[in-house]
DNA sequence: TTGAAAGCGCTAACAT
DNA sequence: ATGTTAGCGCTTTCAA
């Protein structure tokens, strides 16, 4: 690797007006620099990233943790994170986490290392554990979801959909088409997702005055393998629910595949609204609930870039609603059907 | 962000001695090193990235370049890649290139800064543009496509699968199953992964013997709307094949829900086959052939790891065989329908 | 066992 | 306009 020592050594001037040269910053006559770059090309000079970054503590990329690599709902986020990044001419970097909280801090440990300079956090669970390396590291970092410190002292912005009021949606359709036996497949509840979610239903059916069957409440884990452990529990019962709220797309397509085997209509037997508007509702013209991905991706770039640019600031929380994306399988019955 | 040197003031010994304990390499006393690892916790503190990687010329990362990031077939192949890699301790990054030359090329330069140790790199256009940064570059790189450059002189390794043989055997499949009006939608040929599979079909056609329908021959770009842009074309002929062979599995669901609309039957009224074995697949019970993503994946991060670890050696090529993944989209017809 | 010192490659303040 | 120099933070000889 020919460094600036070299092509300087080759063109007969000192290491720095070879640096200045080849930044193009300060100054250098004309004739130095075209025989410089001529040179620098010649004996394919290639600056060093680590030399650079070390001097001047700036990587020009962005660290973005996504949580899990099956679930197409984080697609269009990546693309408004790196429609907004390319603007800035920063680069992002993918890391899938799995949910894992141990590759979650190994990533949080390379943003503190320097190797970038900022980072889009995508997880299933922010926990005191997690959080509190957040608010520890000295670099900025934007949270895809709404989490709030109890001391009230974060140092990162928050982006996010509301998922309760998404959920919450879809039960209102369904009570306002005149369902009063809805089911509800969710996520792990001990974990924000999952949380966040359920609270919706309860809230709507509360708020609705809709009795809740406790037969009817599932737990999935968001995959589609879930869905189907799910739907199958529920053919097990005495009679099923008119409409059945999934809290994603996988684990709806689940459940109405092994509708679909078991000879159950949908959704004249069973209506279903799933969650994220997937690729694959679209396909099996699942109802779902609209989340705006590309949006919360390029805000949350955008807020992470006004950080990295000009420092620390005041917390900032953006909040995007979700909305319903209705097809086929969540129509109303024709009556007498 | 606190340096070896803060802790050495603190601890009252030499900077060297801090980077010793610290590393846990070379002489230390027990005391010493004790009273160190206590202070550097207390002081939380961070090795900076950039510092040691200049020093060591090592990042303990790989880059990884994804074209398409709407295309389900990538997520078995990162997971055999992450996998692998995690063995070593190495991290993997990830980018998508949206197979823009230009982002390849942008992340290549980002590979010669040394800002990873070494590439996978994944494209649907290998050319002498990027191949040629490739051989150029100093650090090392696996190909998940087959590529030979015409000098032979290579510094590369390949793992791939036969996407020629692939489609060749969807043909073989459906020719076997008696049919002779077989369609074919493909990508662009003139890149690489769309002339291989158009390859597989007509070698197929020939060594058969079967007639090649030109009305029935179609070009998408592997999306889903392309596939049922594709469809629609065929609607519009006189007749339609009995059989179609699609190059991936996104364009034959987009052409599978254009029959579904149009009332055609699969696979009674036709039949398809797609490629790729995405998930997309199963859920539609469309027939695809399976490419064993996550041993290439994992077999490319292998032989990533050697040379990385080992240095140069003489180039290898690894080429994995696919299976047809047979399903009711290409059911053969019952005798009479 | 420890410390001093050089250097990885680049930047930037300062002197010329 | 150009050169000198002092680091950035760490590793690693080499000397003590």
């Amino acid at each position: 690797m020919a460094s600036i020592y070299e092509i300087a050594l080759e063109a007969g001037v000192s290491p720095s007006t070879v640096a200045r040269a080849l930044r193009g910053t300060g100054y250098c006559s004309q004739e130095n620099r075209e025989r410089i770059l001529e040179i620098a090309k010649r004996m394919n000079y290639i600056p060093s990233h680590a030399a650079r970054s070390l001097k001047s503590n700036r990587t020009n990329k962005v660290l973005f943790c996504i949580p899990d690599i099956y679930n197409p709902f984080y697609f269009r986020m990546i693309r408004g994170v790196s429609d907004v990044l390319e603007q800035y001419d920063y680069l992002p970097l993918l890391c899938f986490t799995k949910g894992h909280v141990e590759t979650e801090l190994k990533m949080l440990r390379n943003l503190q290392e320097g190797y970038g300079d900022g980072m889009v956090f995508v997880s299933f669970n922010f926990s005191p554990q997690n959080i509190s390396v957040v608010n520890n590291c000295n670099r900025p970092v934007v949270l895809t979801n709404n989490y709030q410190s109890p001391t009230g002292d974060d140092k990162f912005d928050c982006v996010y959909i509301d998922t309760f009021q998404g959920i919450y949606m879809a039960c209102e359709h369904f009570i306002q088409e005149g369902f009063t036996h809805i089911g509800y497949i969710g996520g792990n509840v001990t974990v924000q997702t999952g949380r966040e979610r359920f609270d919706g239903f309860l809230r709507a059916m509360r708020d609705y005055n809709v009795n809740i069957d406790q037969r009817y409440l599932c737990q999935g884990d968001f995959s589609m393998a879930s869905g189907e452990a799910a739907m199958r529990h529920l053919l097990a019962q005495p009679a099923l629910p008119e409409a059945l709220v999934v809290a994603n797309d996988l684990m709806a397509i689940g459940a109405y595949r092994v509708c679909l085997d078991a000879g159950i209509r949908v959704p004249e037997d069973i209506a279903i609204i799933g969650m994220d508007d997937s690729e694959l509702a679209n396909c099996m013209n699942l109802s779902s609930v609209q989340m705006c991905e590309e949006e919360i991706g390029g805000k949350a770039a955008k807020l992470l870039m006004d950080r990295i640019l000009h420092g620390p600031r005041e917390k900032k929380v953006v909040r995007l609603q979700p909305q319903l994306a209705l097809r086929a399988s969540s129509e109303k019955r024709k009556i007498g059907s």
